[in-house]
DNA sequence: ATACTTATTGAAAATTGTTTTCAATAAGAA
DNA sequence: TTCTTATTGAAAACAATTTTCAATAAGTAT
């Protein structure tokens, strides 16, 4: 169980493991899609009836201080929330159901060296993004 | 001047040229770096000073909606704006100062048929972004 | 097990960023 | 110049997020 991995990392760093920490990283750690602080809130209070939505917040700041999960930019919105993956990912969004892959193997490489002896930059990151539909969408 | 085609623009779409306008136009359309609304309002009032931030708002919405700004979304946040750039370009921004470069040239073909081919996916979209330093950061 | 320290909690209040309302104004067509 | 109506800024409303605070409970020491 992965969810058990996280709270391990939690507490590795010295945060306290409750019924509320749980019931959140349980709900963010199985999820497929982005979710908002809002749906984490309704979904998690499925196991943890007292969850305050405060708590959510608190605990979606430390999870993402321990890059655990991540940030999901969509033009629709940017406080969605979805697992870190492991290592060097980028994100593949359905844009009817939301549904989110991840895939690595992106070598940017040969084009982040011409940009950088064009612009002069010295090049330390990048975000990519891929957008789409899913096979399931896809047919319907 | 650019800033005229955006206001053509602005009045070809049937919106009507204010002095209002005109500041928020003038002072997005020179900026190099990514502009908040705030950040758009205090400098839009040095050339017009009864502007109100609504406006602001208002008119970044506009163009946004025509495709003359976009949004330029970082770690920091995502409520900044930027010239949309001519064609399908990228961003490449100075973590230090700031700044935005565009680029164009990114060929993500090969990626994208490999990833469309290993998800079932149909990718329409993607969304590249590099971070790294300016010439002029690079070496203070 | 028990006591103890202190991080964590949820509710309420405060804060911030954005949008709506509205009467006054002014752009642009007649 | 007149007239219609989009646009304006101020104030109010709204939404999302953060802070405050007293009560609770996690995890360590006893």
């Amino acid at each position: 169980m992965s969810a058990e991995i996280w709270l391990e990392q939690l507490h590795e760093n010295g945060y306290r493991l409750t019924d509320a920490r749980r019931a959140v990283v349980e709900t963010v750690e199985k999820s497929t899609h982005a979710l908002t602080p809002v749906q984490v809130y309704d979904l998690a209070r499925k196991k943890y009836r007292a969850l305050g939505l405060v708590t959510v917040y608190r605990t979606l700041e430390k999870l993402e201080e321990l890059h655990i999960i991540q940030r999901v930019h969509q033009p629709q919105g940017c406080q969605a929330f979805i697992s870190a993956g492991a290592g060097h990912q980028h994100l593949l969004l359905c844009q009817s159901c939301g549904q989110v892959e991840f895939f690595d193997g992106d070598d940017l490489d040969g084009l982040t060296k011409t940009i950088s002896k064009k612009t002069g930059y010295k090049i330390n990151e990048h975000w990519l993004q891929l957008f789409g539909l899913c096979a399931a969408c896809r047919t319907n």
